[in-house]
DNA sequence: CCCGATATGTGACTGGCATCACAAGGAGCG
DNA sequence: CGCTCCTTGTGATGCCAGTCACATATCGGG
């Protein structure tokens, strides 16, 4: 089967190539199956907006190809990214479990697929389902997690250097021998990475030239070589 | 009865003051009882220290009495406070849940009474009490609300007197006029604001001198009194 | 392959806030 | 009552990163 924008569709989440990973993803055979009723399937552009903050939650969406970005704003046109989703992950969950609106937006950065639940019927599902509730619970908690690492990252760590540190470490392998090179991929814009961390584009671009001229780094087109990992972690404070 | 620190204990969840409003306090009987069962009450002084951000979770607090404040810090020194609970509130779900480690450190801020609910307790309660694990979900999601809220005002809020002002608006109760002065008891030292507010003990100390020639504010001894809301809210950018 | 739009590099300038330093209140306690 | 410790007020200083400005590079679509 094939979609617009050269993707293959996944129409069905009992054969789906992510299932054993993530949270609706690794259910019984009847819970999957229910799901598979219950969800609907759709793809979506490069730059589709999934929904916006502030919205009253429709239901969640279950990534299952492209990245997306989780954004908030100020009406003065302030961003900040707080996370690249990516295939597997569920969005718009705890809007939906609360039913208070939407957190963030969520903007599809690449074209991509998602399969929508509807609140109503997640939630009957999660009735139906105890098992499962628990397993949402653990989610929302690793949410929380994710969460805490950004109020760490914001409130405790002063300089843009540092949390471009961080931000670098948290993209290298963990796994891998420590002083080999790593080789990750770099799909964001300096703007975007500013929007991270919390800076500016340019000093962004002022901490590439740093970091290179320290040798912490290189770049190879869009591929961005981490050269000294344990330089990197001595920045660190937290 | 009595315990020291001249506080009352409350020894029966059935008969809490708090029970109707909070989540663990506003269950079917039967629920409440057997909570009851699993639960161990205790009487904690002033500084005591709950838990401490990185360890394994043993456990969930439910403060019955007094006030607790929830920071991070990082290893250099430098610390944020995320919350400060009061009666009714429960400390450590979020770890206990996901079993990873407390992401706080929980401090009582004013002598008060806690019960201890530990882990495998609670895990079995939840599962054989399925409809409170639903609960629990709202309940984690309002705190991931409430952590996105601190994502917010320590990313998109960029000045202290920004920060300082939302803080003042959050203190100041919802409802009442908006244009009379409202009267707020505050216990925190300046030291504590700034962590608060992620700023020095120095900037509130000039800040507050700011408001007070501004008109927006005044103080009684410990009494703040807000005299001009509307003025605070203009200042908000998010 | 070309062109407009978007992304990036870099210099100059400036202001707000952290930092340091010290003085002065205020609370608890013997 | 006077001591000490904690908290608060306020000046002086310096620096980092935001802002503005403009040049250059790179991408993507027709």
């Amino acid at each position: 089967m094939r979609a617009p924008y050269g993707l293959n569709i996944i129409d069905n989440c009992l054969i789906c190539p992510v299932r054993e990973e993530h949270l609706f993803c690794n259910l019984p055979l009847a819970a999957v199956q229910k799901l598979n009723e219950i969800k609907s399937t759709a793809v979506y552009p490069k730059s589709t907006v999934l929904f916006i903050e502030g919205q009253q939650p429709r239901g969640v969406f279950v990534l299952c190809a492209g990245k997306a970005k989780l954004f908030t704003s100020s009406s003065d046109g302030k961003t900040i990214i707080t996370k690249i989703s990516e295939a597997g992950d569920v969005l718009g969950l705890n809007a939906t479990i609360s039913n208070r609106p939407y957190e963030v937006t969520a903007e599809m950065m690449e074209p991509g697929q998602a399969n929508f639940i509807a609140r109503d019927a997640l939630l009957e599902f999660l009735r139906e389902h105890g098992e499962v509730a628990l397993r949402v619970a653990e989610q929302l908690s690793r949410n929380y997690y994710t969460a805490y690492e950004e109020i760490r990252t914001l409130g405790l760590t002063s300089s843009p250097s540092e949390k471009f540190a961080k931000l670098l470490l948290s993209w290298s392998p963990d796994r891998g021998n420590a002083n080999e090179p790593a080789h990750v991929k770099m799909t964001l814009t300096h703007e975007e990475i500013g929007e991270m961390i919390g800076t500016t584009r340019e000093t962004v671009s002022r901490l590439f030239s740093d970091f290179k001229k320290k040798q912490l780094l290189q770049t190879k087109g869009s591929t961005l070589i981490i050269r000294n990992k344990p330089a990197l972690e001595k920045m660190l404070n937290s």
